[in-house]
DNA sequence: ATGCCGGCAGTATGCCGA
């Protein structure tokens, strides 16, 4: 059984990659993020016409997340519980639709997209981190009722939990940029301790390694990344899991996402 | 061994991303 994760930065724009890259990758479950599409305009067909089910949770233009699946979708769930809010200036405060999550062949899948923070002290921030330590308890809450629970955490994670996951740490700290922090890197390493582990890393180790190229100054064939998308495997997962790759060439060519898939293997 | 920012709302340009 393959899952794969992969932010594509708009389902519409990518509509025709992500189509092709479904009947290519022999997926089973593809847990997606930043469709940037309501439900009445978010492009069902190109599921249904590959042969997968689909459940999608997006509210407006941004975020947006959704998982396709060929070996069933049961009990899907959108956001998580508690899950915090976020509201700019004088706009309500609201549940982002940055959370979605289906059992697939009795795998719990979650596809999460992660608030980016946007800046060191900025209010997005304390949102992130919040948000990040809601859900790590809650999933904690997940394993203390069953410790064979098969779950897995996949998504943009908005951290790089490690230096050598970005290509110049020296320029992140230099520009005070986010992803790279103690409070993130500590919110995201609280999962690892509740028990959640990082397949990805275990299986493609860095320096080097990376899931994510920003499409300025000429990021990717630079090979200047950043490691920040992950499926983080509850233990019983993980010890099914075979293998976890980068599929970098999806990042190449006109029309592509910013970020790639990533794909973990389970003998299941 | 890849190519010099992209998507969306709404119709110019601001927001958002990381």
């Amino acid at each position: 059984m393959k899952i794969a994760t992969w932010n594509v930065n708009s389902i519409r724009a990518r509509a025709d990659r992500v189509e092709a890259w479904l009947n290519k990758s022999d997926v089973d479950v593809l847990a997606i993020q930043e469709t940037k599409a309501k439900d009445d305009n978010f492009p069902w067909e190109v599921f249904e016409f590959s042969g997968y089910e689909v459940a999608h949770f997006g509210l407006s233009q941004w975020n947006g997340v959704a998982i396709a699946s060929r070996v069933g979708l049961e009990d899907v769930q959108r956001t998580f519980p508690e899950q915090p809010t976020f509201g700019k200036g004088n706009q309500e405060a609201v549940q982002e639709a940055r959370a979605i999550a289906a059992t697939c062949n009795g795998v719990r899948v979650w596809s999460l997209y992660v608030p980016n923070g946007r800046g060191l002290e900025d209010p997005h921030m304390p949102y992130k981190l919040t948000w990040l330590e809601t859900l790590n308890r809650h999933a904690g809450e997940w394993l203390q009722e069953d410790p064979e629970a098969k779950i897995v955490l996949a998504g943009d994670w908005n951290v790089a939990p490690r230096d050598e996951d970005v290509w110049d740490m020296q320029f992140f700290l230099d520009n005070q940029m986010t992803h790279v922090s103690e409070p993130e890197r500590a919110a995201f390493n609280a999962f690892l301790e509740t028990g959640f582990v990082d397949v990805l890393r275990e299986n493609n180790p860095g320096p080097g390694v990376y899931t994510y190229w920003d499409y300025t100054q000429l990021r990717f064939p630079k090979k200047e990344g950043m490691k920040i998308d992950f499926q983080l495997c509850s233990p019983a997962l993980a010890a099914q899991v075979t293998g976890a790759v980068i599929d970098r060439e999806e990042r190449k060519g006109k029309g592509a996402s910013d970020h790639a898939p990533v794909v973990i293997d389970i003998a299941l």
